[in-house]
This record gives C-alpha cells, sequence and structure tokens, in this order.
DNA sequence: TATTGTTATACTCTATAACTATA
DNA sequence: TATAGTTATAGAGTATAACAATA
C-alpha cells in the first residue's frame, strides 16, 4: 500500500473531491451514512452479531411477543431476510420462537434472558460508536443535528415519524 | 401488496422503529443515506448514467486531463470499477481518453463538448434532488445542517477536508 | 384464495487479485 | 521491480419468487 505518513509529507497526500460535492447535503449524507454504517460493522465485528441483530433485539425489548412478519416491518426488513437473523439469534440462545397457538402459521419471538444481557453490551457498544463519531460536534451542536435530521427522516423514513406527535397537513 | 390508504385507515398503518433507534443520529445518518441513495438513482435512471458517472464529470470538469488514477484517487474509486465507467462514458461520448505521451502507461481523460452539455443537465438534476430531499428545511436550516455535516465529514472522510483551511491541532 | 414463515434462485456490488504494457 | 490500466473471479448483500402449512 505504501502510505506516506501525512506527518512527513510536504504536501497534502488526500486527493480533492470536487467541491460542487462537497458543498451537495445529500452528497454528505451518502458518504456519512456509508461511514457510519462501514465503522459500525467494524465495532460489531467483535460481538458476533450484525447491527441487524441489535434492531431486532430492540423491538422485542420495546415489546415482547411480537411476530415475525410485525418485527420485519417495524425495521423495513424482508421477511425472508429476517428468518436467517432470528435463526442466528436462536442459535446463540438470544431469542426463542414459538408457534402461535391462536394462529399456527405465526412464530411468536421472544427475548431470552442471555438475549437480554447481550442487548446491554450492544447498548453499550452503540453509545460508544454514537460519541465516537459525533465526537467533532459539541453536545448542542449534536442536538441541533439530531433535529434536523429528524425532520428529514420523518418525511423520508416514515417509520420514524414520532407517532406522539402526529403530523397533520 | 394491498397497500391500504392511510386517508381512510383508522390507525396508523406504518409500524413504529425502536424509539432508541430514532434517537440515535448515526441510525438516522445511515438510513438517512441510505434514501437519498435510493432517490438519486431512480431520478438517474431518465439519464442512463450513474451518480458515480455525474462524479467523473465533475472531477474532469474542474480540472481536465486527469489520469485515471488520480480521477479514483479524488473520488475514491477502485482502479478496476472506474475503468467500466469510463467505458461507459467514452461509448455515448462525453469523455476521451489518450494515452499520455510522456508516460505510455497512463491515459489522460477529457471532458468532450458531449460531456458538458451532459454535465449541464446532470447538475440540473442533482439540484432538483437536492431540492426536494431538503424541501422540509428552511433555507437557514439547511445550511445549518450542511454545516454540521461537514464538520462530521472533515473527520470520517478526509476528502471532504477544506483545503483552502488546513486544519491545524 | 390469502397469509406466515421458509427456502431457493438470481442479480447487483464490491473487493481482490491476476495480467499487460510500460517505466 | 514497480506502476497504470485492464480483466476476471469470487464473495457478500439484496431482491424476487416459488413453496408448505395454515387460515
Amino acid at each position: 500500500m505504501a502510505i506516506t505518513n501525512p506527518d512527513t509529507a510536504a504536501a497534502p497526500k488526500i486527493p480533492q473531491l470536487p467541491e460542487e460535492l462537497i458543498a451537495s447535503t445529500t452528497f454528505l449524507l451518502k458518504r456519512l451514512g456509508f461511514a457510519a454504517k462501514e465503522r459500525t460493522m467494524k465495532a460489531y465485528e467483535g460481538t458476533g452479531l450484525h447491527p441487524y441483530h441489535h434492531a431486532i433485539l430492540l423491538v422485542l425489548d420495546e415489546r415482547s411477543r411480537e411476530t415475525q412478519g410485525s418485527i420485519a416491518d417495524a425495521l423495513g426488513y424482508d421477511r425472508g431476510q429476517l428468518v436467517g437473523l432470528l435463526d442466528e439469534l436462536e442459535e446463540r440462545g438470544l431469542v426463542e420462537r414459538r408457534r402461535d397457538p391462536n394462529d399456527r402459521r405465526r412464530h411468536i419471538v421472544r427475548l431470552t434472558g442471555e438475549g437480554k444481557r447481550m442487548l446491554r453490551r450492544l447498548r453499550a457498544l452503540a453509545t460508544q460508536i454514537e460519541d465516537e463519531f459525533l465526537s467533532p460536534l459539541s453536545e448542542k451542536e449534536r442536538v441541533n443535528l439530531h433535529a434536523l435530521l429528524l425532520r428529514l427522516a420523518e418525511k423520508h423514513e416514515p417509520r420514524c415519524a414520532l407517532s406522539s406527535s402526529p403530523v397533520r397537513t
């Protein structure tokens, strides 16, 4: 790879993106989203779990006994994709699947004690990643940024819309 | 699909993401980055080009006669990936490739007249996408958001760091 | 016939590394 | 030997649709 040491290099070795791209907020969103994903994935490596798994555990922690379909819908995952993710969680004893006696097509999914313990660990990890990623910003700026992103998400990712304050147009 | 009409439906049909995810700025960044990518891709469909192509044309418009390697480095693309993208641009007559007489391993890439015309069209399209995506925000808020994202990008995407104001730590 | 969960398939992306031609 | 560009390959990730069980 032969990466030159930036401290000793006279000229900046990092090539510049076109200014027009840097000036574009959607471009920055795309790049930062990708960077955030990469960093998160790397941080999760040690756990043997994917952020997807974490999200599933969070859903189950908020309201246990969800069916697979409702979990998939809540997170926007494909139902086929979810099967494999739940298999992995079940193998590690983090969740349980049972048939719903009232509708035997359904599977009811529950968090186990082991799952709750793992969730605590994942929460700590996520907090750490978040803090590191936002480190260039002050506390006030972080709140400010989050509020702005949420406004965008309410439009572009309706699942983010806060149910407590339904938008009336 | 049987999507229920939200106007007539009594209960909200959109399942809710866990609050903890919505509260996470990095999560919002990931989701919004993905949403921005999806919308952009859809909008570019009519042009037969990918946002990647647009970015390449922008690099060439800022400083023509770049070599393939320098284009790849500027945008953070893989050199192998760039070959195919340039092939497509060349087939449509938007760029030209010539051997560098000083170093016959290199290819010098230039924007054609046709390429400049296409770039104008793509610029208009990108502006439109940007405006639509940021529509929930006021002009002030947009400026504010961009500044915050740029601060993050300077750390996590060094190619975004403005060369005019090198950070001295 | 429609729906839930499952499985299989195919397609897109991307990352890697071999290969050539020049240096 | 190292580098610029090219090509080929393999792997992950995703989307699609067929499928069995149940309603």
